[in-house]
RNA sequence: GCGGGCGUGGCGGAAUGGCAGACGCGCUGGACUUAGGAUCCAGUGAGGGCGACCUCGUGCGGGUUCAACUCCCGCCGCCCGCACCA
């Protein structure tokens, strides 16, 4: 063994050794229990960044003690390949194309992975931007069609003008696009939607299944989801034989409605205006509020502004003849696109009645409190009695929306129903780099879906990358121009492609059976591998990425094409990577490249940093310093070991024996305890940071132990606790620990040896300190027998002098002993 | 506005209600050395005392408890998500 840590040889050494035996391939096939860690496939961008590095050591940690602990664990890696930026770099630099990019990208992302020593299973890579993989996209897409769950339609949706393209709603936040913070536009157009909406209720319900996700998460989906309870009802349109349907969760609130608010889009504002002779004034207004950004339309800062329509409106249970307005504050994509105007128990409509002179009418009634409408500043939202409603007057209000519903439900005037702030997912791009729709549309024969058999619709190779308002392939004839399967005439093919999600909504089925063929995966390996054990990536997934898997989940089973009905049963979210306590990025200058520290100090001390900074779950800031201890920490080991190389050689392995005194005693028993810590931080907590300090700490000991006389030290213990070192130490930093393993005489990779299992009676101490308290202080220690009971534990307190000394005169209350840990004595000066 | 998280030395962070500050960084001192920015050893929350020790200390204010960083109530600050959702 060396004496100094050369890092790059280690590192290459074994980096190529594990490459040439296939090292981390798994076989479908084992009488080891499954184990499936998956981190989220990256976007080939080019390079790896300190959160993927993260990302990835962590699955890494995860994947390789659950090895060592007896699992036959499924640790794969792909590549979310598909996107804009690929398609933007042939704009912008010219003559690379989006394929050719994309591929150099990954190749390069491949070798930076390999560097680093994750312990992927590299046969199963896939890349959703291959034929071989969208193919099966495209069937999914089918599949859906054909299911109902797929539907084109004609709507406002979010237009990023710097993407070039739509944007799911998932993916507009703050009103800007996702990617580039682009505001977004309304733009009308015709588009391909997931019926997501469908399984609302089931993607809110089975949260409740996922006890293995942060509460963060799944908090965060409810919200998105937004499920509530309310009441749909018709107010007759005076003089017309039409109805605006209005949804509240408020009925016990009818009798105090005094105007109705349309959204400016609702599709009954046209013919309630028409021959009123304010249509110009309506359509003006209307087209304001159209033309305002997406962060205008919704900021609760712009004042409420409503213009009348002229017409009015029938309240079915009063008969009262309510004005019907239109007003920029409502939204035509939640519930009905209409609200009822309720000044005294809304805050909205009490501003907005104040300010338009509306009546506003009390109707519930705080208990002990009278309402003064001439006085209110503020609408009564809380809850209380009813008044001035006719027959449910002294009803407590949450009475009142069950006995008002079925009042309505009765006189036909009106009906419950559960309403979701989820829409549809909307999946048309009108960009070239992603899977392309399978749909062709025949003039004889319409919409037709392409035959399974003619997948995949490959994506041509030459085309115009210039950003326009529609995709690429539009401008393409070759691609354009089919035939239609059904009749044979002349047909054209649609030309957006998927959203990026969709290749990423299954990607974790098809590393089960990655090169199969005669379907999307093999549902006998599926059914094997799936659920994913654990999942481990970015928190900004939270909802897009983690909320369409789910529901694609639900629906691949209910087609019986999966068995599991949820993907993730166990998720962590990781923190992000900060730098001066800011995000990294290119604008600030405070990236932290990972080749520049793999290059430095290797990808051992790089992870082993990343994983030491901080918990997972939190965010961690960058420290070169930081990083510098991670070194010397892996130079100390390396030291440690080949200090004693040559007399680890000569030792067989032996167990020590169990008798042991002194300091020989006490290594063992911080060998064994560093077991049982190690093991539990990674195992059940998740605790990285605690794990490696542990294991710092064994070094240490270790550092003591060795300045004994050799004559001292038992040969048996010394083995047995580098041997636990390097073992626990192999998850963290596999590289160094494989090559000190090797150098100490061990035959086989370290990688697949056991997890070792602490001795009981090995951790077991003989003597403790416990701590005497006066009145909750620390007044005085005692070295006890570890066995002593409380009641000894008492006896010696009370007998000791010093706290004899401190207690006289004084009353004894009360003696607390806890076996130990402490006694606390209770006094009381007389 | 609603929801979630966080707040502990100079810094990153540890502490099943039971000795606050493990481990690491930084700093101070010592050893080794031609040299040290390598390595090894020791010290390192604040204040006081020559010292054994004493007092204070986990954002702020209350409470529960023999005992609170930890549990409860009320604030303050920062971060994240959603946001006119009827």
């Amino acid at each position: 063994m060396k004496e100094k840590y050369y890092f790059q040889e280690v590192e290459k050494k074994w980096q190529a050794r594990w490459d040439s035996m296939d090292l981390y391939a798994v076989p479908d096939i084992s009488n080891r229990p499954k184990y499936y860690c998956l981190e989220m496939f990256p976007y080939p961008s080019g390079k790896l960044h300190m959160g993927h590095v993260r990302n990835y050591s962590i699955g890494d940690v995860v994947a390789r003690f659950k090895t060592m602990e007896g699992y036959n664990v499924l640790h794969p890696m792909g590549w979310d390949a598909f996107g804009l930026p690929a398609e933007n770099a042939a704009i912008k630099h010219g003559g690379i194309h989006p394929a050719d990019w994309t591929v150099d990208n990954i190749d390069n992302m491949r070798e930076q992975l390999k560097q680093l020593g994750i312990s992927y299973d590299w046969n199963r890579e896939i890349a959703t931007c291959h034929p071989g993989y969208y193919r099966w996209t495209q069937w999914l897409f089918l599949q859906l069609y054909h299911n109902g769950l797929a539907y084109k339609k004609y709507a406002a949706v979010n237009w990023c003008p710097d993407c070039a393209t739509v944007l799911a709603n998932e993916q507009v936040k703050d009103g800007g696009c996702e990617r580039c913070k682009t505001p977004v536009e309304k733009r009308e157009l015709a588009q391909w939607f997931f019926k997501i909406t469908d399984y609302a209720e089931r993607l809110l319900k089975d949260l409740d299944l996922l006890e293995g996700w942060p509460d963060k998460v799944k908090i965060m989906q409810e919200h998105w989801i937004g499920r509530s309870e309310g009441t749909e009802i018709d107010f007759k349109i005076d003089g017309m034989d039409e109805s605006i349907t209005v949804y509240t969760t408020r009925p016990d609130t009818i009798f105090g409605v005094t105007y109705m608010v349309l959204a400016p889009e609702h599709p009954l504002v046209e013919k309630l205006v028409a021959g009123t002779g304010r249509e110009a004034e309506i359509k003006e207004f209307v087209r304001k509020v159209q033309n305002l950004s997406e962060i205008d339309r919704t900021s609760t800062e712009v004042e409420k502004v409503g213009l009348p329509t002229g017409a009015y409106c029938i309240n079915p249970i009063t008969g009262e003849k309510v004005p019907v307005l239109i007003g920029n504050y409502v939204l035509l994509e939640y519930g009905t696109g209409c609200v009822m105007g309720v000044a005294a128990h809304d805050q909205r409509d009490f501003e907005f009645a104040r300010k338009y002179n509306f009546p506003v009418r009390v109707v519930i009634q705080p208990p002990g409190l009278e309402l003064d409408p001439a006085t209110m500043e503020a609408a009564y939202e809380e809850e209380g009695i009813l008044v001035n409603s006719g027959q449910f007057n002294g009803l407590a209000n949450t009475e009142a929306i069950k006995a008002i519903t079925s009042y309505l439900e009765q006189k036909g005037w009106g009906r419950f129903r559960v309403n979701f702030r989820l829409r549809d997912w909307l999946i048309s791009r009108q960009r070239y780099w992603g899977a392309p729709i399978p749909i062709v549309y025949c003039e004889k024969c319409g919409t037709v879906p392409v035959p399974e058999s003619d997948l995949p619709v490959l994506l041509p190779r030459e085309v115009e990358f210039k950003p326009a308002g529609q995709s690429p392939l539009a401008e393409c004839p070759d691609f354009v121009n089919t035939v239609c399967p059904i009749c044979g005439g002349p047909a054209k093919r649609e030309t957006d492609t998927m959203d990026t999600f969709m290749c990423s909504s299954w990607y974790y089925y098809r590393y089960a059976s990655p090169r199969e063929k005669s379907g999307p995966w093999d549902k006998a390996k599926v059914d094997n591998w799936l659920p994913v054990d654990q999942y481990i990536g970015g928190v900004e997934h939270a909802i897009l990425h983690l909320l369409y898997s789910r529901f694609f989940t639900k629906v691949l089973h209910d087609l019986k094409l999966v068995s599991v009905q949820e993907p993730f049963s166990n998720l962590l979210t990781q923190g992000m990577v900060l730098k001066d306590g800011a995000k990294m990025s290119k604008s600030k200058g405070n990236v932290i490249s990972p080749e520049d520290i793999v290059a430095r100090y290797g990808a051992d001390t790089a992870r082993l940093f990343i994983l030491f900074a901080a918990p997972p779950e939190r965010d961690l800031e960058w420290n070169d310093q930081g990083v510098e201890g991670c070194f010397r920490f892996l130079n100390r080991v390396w030291r440690l070991v080949a200090l004693l190389a040559e007399e680890l050689k000569s030792l067989p392995a032996n167990a020590p024996r169990a008798k042991l005194v002194g300091a020989n005693r006490e290594m063992r028993r911080v060998t064994h305890h560093t077991i049982k810590k190690v093991t539990e931080d990674i195992g059940a907590r998740f605790n990285f940071n605690t794990a490696v300090s542990a294991i710092m700490e064994l070094v240490n000991a270790l550092y003591q132990y060795k300045e004994l006389p050799g004559t001292d030290r038992d040969q048996d213990v010394m083995r047995e606790a580098i041997d636990v070192l390097l073992i626990l130490l192999a998850p963290f930093a596999p590289h160094i620990t494989e090559e000190i393993w090797e150098a100490t005489g061990h035959k086989g990779s370290i990688h697949s040896q056991p997890w070792p299992v602490f001795d009981p009676q090995a951790i077991e101490e003989e003597e403790i300190t416990i701590v005497v308290q006066i009145n909750g202080k620390v007044r005085e220690r005692l070295l006890v027998p570890a066995r002593h009971n409380a009641g000894e534990l008492q006896g010696l307190a009370l007998k000791d002098l010093k706290v004899q000394q401190l207690i006289e005169g004084k009353k004894i209350i009360k003696v607390i002993p806890v076996p130990g840990k402490l006694v606390n004595i209770v006094v009381k000066s007389s």
